[in-house]
DNA sequence: CGTAGATTTGAGTTCTGTCAAATTTTGTGG
DNA sequence: CCACAAAATTTGACAGAACTCAAATCTACG
């Protein structure tokens, strides 16, 4: 099957950068001259930015497939997209390449703005889940995404990578980090989470999970129902 | 000066679907069948959406010059786009009939774009409000950014227009109306701001309104510091 | 002028943040 | 492979900001 992953890809790929990254790695986008972009292939990034004074704050996740140009980041201090997994990979190009690209094809023009409009929904999401849930609620939220995004399943559950530390989970969720810590032991507790090794956890029922939150459906319909998450037939 | 908000409107116009409204009139787009877009003409929108049970959240303020396609909104469910202002307009129109025109018209394709991508840089700048400051931050921020959108120079300083109820604020910076309202208090209180007929604010200096606001340069970045508010030559 | 709705304000509670100490994990060198 | 230092995480005690509930005002409008 051709995804418009694949499309994109394809497309743009003659006219990329290839940046192999390792956990902590920055790009630093351009917001004006010569604005850049940045094609996730795969790995988990954070957009963060500096609050002045001494604070930091994560600005959204990014996944494989997003696209990420320099204009969408506001206009912060210390605006850089660094690695949270261990190992990803990027391609960079200018923003006025891609437009000179899609001046030339509707099909990659259309693939482009349904992406940007996906993770502005998914910004919207965020916004809503950062100020309308209790901290209880908002890690679940992450979890359950992490989960539909990269989860495997497995004899105990889905088994899903937490490229992230306590600070940065607080950083995204706008908690505290001894607090998520609470969250996360509670959660241990109720069952609804187990660490296996360090950086990996356990759901052993997305269904308990998404009790846990309110907007779980809409965190389903805009990171999907992955394909590995179904049962074998 | 022909700017790009001439530029969409004269090709969009032809396509679009006049829409004049009034307080608290709802708009529905369409996410999916029928996507829809809605281009502020005039007046102060606001994006909603439910949380169950019983709650309701502002996932972002739209102004004038804003292309809302349904695609960028989350799916929650209730989401919705309703006036803030007495009175507003707005373009509605298909998303397939913007790609169709997009595909033939590289300048306008470059300004939606942009414009899509300023407005997810004033989600993410949003996130950073609600996610990274206090209450009295988040209030001046939103006094801000009304300020500079709407203000007017007056003799007792920037005249705006505030067609946001406590419980509307309250909803968008992730507070409770009863805070808000202290918040207003201690801010009048502390001469950043004064009321002067019901619905309009008077900012006697936008300086130390910045000053209690640590995001205010950014703010200030995507807002614009409107021409209006310049000092007569 | 009177009513319904919005706003303001007070009192008490709860959740989260802050600080500090204990514990666990990670990385490095022997 | 083990020992040790550095970093991250966990946990407790306390403080503070924001929420809830309720009553008092104020405003808009018929």
């Amino acid at each position: 099957m051709i995804t418009a992953f694949d499309i994109v890809s394809e497309r743009l790929e003659p006219h990329s950068v290839r940046v192999a990254t390792r956990k902590r790695h920055r790009l630093a986008p351009a917001r004006e001259a010569g604005e850049t972009v940045h094609v996730i292939r795969s790995g988990l990034y954070l957009a963060r930015a500096a609050i002045p004074p001494e604070r930091h704050q994560i600005l959204g996740l990014i996944h494989p497939g997003d696209i990420v140009r320099g204009q969408a980041l506001p206009p912060l201090d210390g605006t850089e997209i660094t690695a949270a997994s261990e190992q990803g990979e990027v391609w960079r190009l200018r923003w006025s390449t891609v437009e000179a690209l899609t001046a030339q094809d509707a099909e990659l023009a259309r693939h482009i703005a349904d992406r940007c409009a996906d993770q502005a929904a998914r910004l919207a999401l965020h916004n809503a889940i950062v100020a309308g849930l209790t901290g209880d609620e908002r890690v679940a939220a992450l979890m359950l995404e992490l989960a539909l995004r990269t989860g495997r399943k497995t004899a105990s559950g889905v088994t899903f990578e937490m490229p992230l530390s306590r600070m940065d989970i607080a950083e995204h969720l706008s908690l505290n980090a001894d607090t998520v810590s609470r969250i996360v032991s509670r959660m241990r507790g109720r069952q609804l989470l187990a660490a296996t090794c360090r950086d990996h956890l356990v759901c052993p029922s997305l269904d308990e999970l998404a009790q846990a939150c309110p907007l779980a459906p809409a965190i389903a319909r805009l990171h999907g129902t992955h394909a590995r998450l179904e049962p074998v037939a």
